[in-house]
DNA sequence: CTAAGACCTGTATCAACTACAGAATCAAGG
DNA sequence: CCTTGATTCTGTAGTTGATACAGGTCTTAG
């Protein structure tokens, strides 16, 4: 891969980032992504920033962090103010709400597989599940 | 508490319950709950079967179902046709994704938990964890 | 040059609620 | 009985993070 400037159609972008054409769209919209040059025709012409940027929400996605706290980020980025200390605070904190939501699944799990076990699946009269659930 | 049919409002419903007012008009509109005689002025007027039903819907609701599969279930439920056998099988599914989102979650925590360690939180030049983002 | 494909815009949809505005009703105290 | 303040009524809009149209325009390969 060659590194002058590519121009890239949104539909090029979106293969080479693997994120949907629309979805490109979408966070132009909602500003996560500055709106390109334009084509004489009117279509959005992208380049090798963008196909970073884009990665780089499409990367903290998968991480599961909402868009608000991407844009977090990419603004500290923006305005030159990242440092290795502030993006880490950002990532600890979002291992916090990973690990609750994890113990949150875990407890259901539990649960659920507690009230499995005491239903034998055979022709029991009374469900505990059914019972358990309270109906 | 006795057991004589209440004329519960919906306020009070709520509070039974724990089920925001808001959200007891929106199971109605989307069907998952029946719709209730009105008093004279046309206030929705509830019994303690409703207070059942949506005790029933809220504690799914914690255990992670959707609002389909519990539709799904009061399906069973209201044309008697429940049995310990099917809630049984619609519970084991409901573990199996709760299981995958665990498994997910915890891949994204040991990513997050890696890239913070590499960084040091001090004045290094490069982030690794911006770095790890390819931003 | 033409025709197929990609792209343009604005709007609508999904889940599962929540929140409003403006009018009507209810319940409790005097 | 009447007032007053709280609740409820309706319909609609907003939330998050996309995705899916329709109907028209542009680009690009042959």
């Amino acid at each position: 891969m060659n590194l002058r400037k590519h121009r890239l159609s949104r539909g090029t972008l979106a293969a080479e980032t693997g994120v949907h054409p629309e979805t490109i769209r979408y966070y132009e919209k909602i500003q996560l992504m500055p709106e390109p040059p334009r084509s004489d025709g009117g279509h959005r012409v992208y380049d090798d920033q963008h196909a970073q940027r884009l990665r780089f929400i499409k990367r903290c996605r998968e991480l599961g962090f909402t868009l608000e706290e991407i844009r977090g980020m990419l603004t500290l980025v923006d305005r030159g103010e990242v440092s290795c200390e502030r993006v880490q605070h950002l990532a600890d904190e979002h291992i916090s709400s990973v690990r609750q939501k994890i113990a949150d699944l875990r407890k259901i799990e539990r649960t659920l597989k507690n009230l499995v076990q005491q239903c034998s699946g055979k022709d029991v009269p009374e469900c505990p599940i059914i019972d358990a659930l309270q109906l």
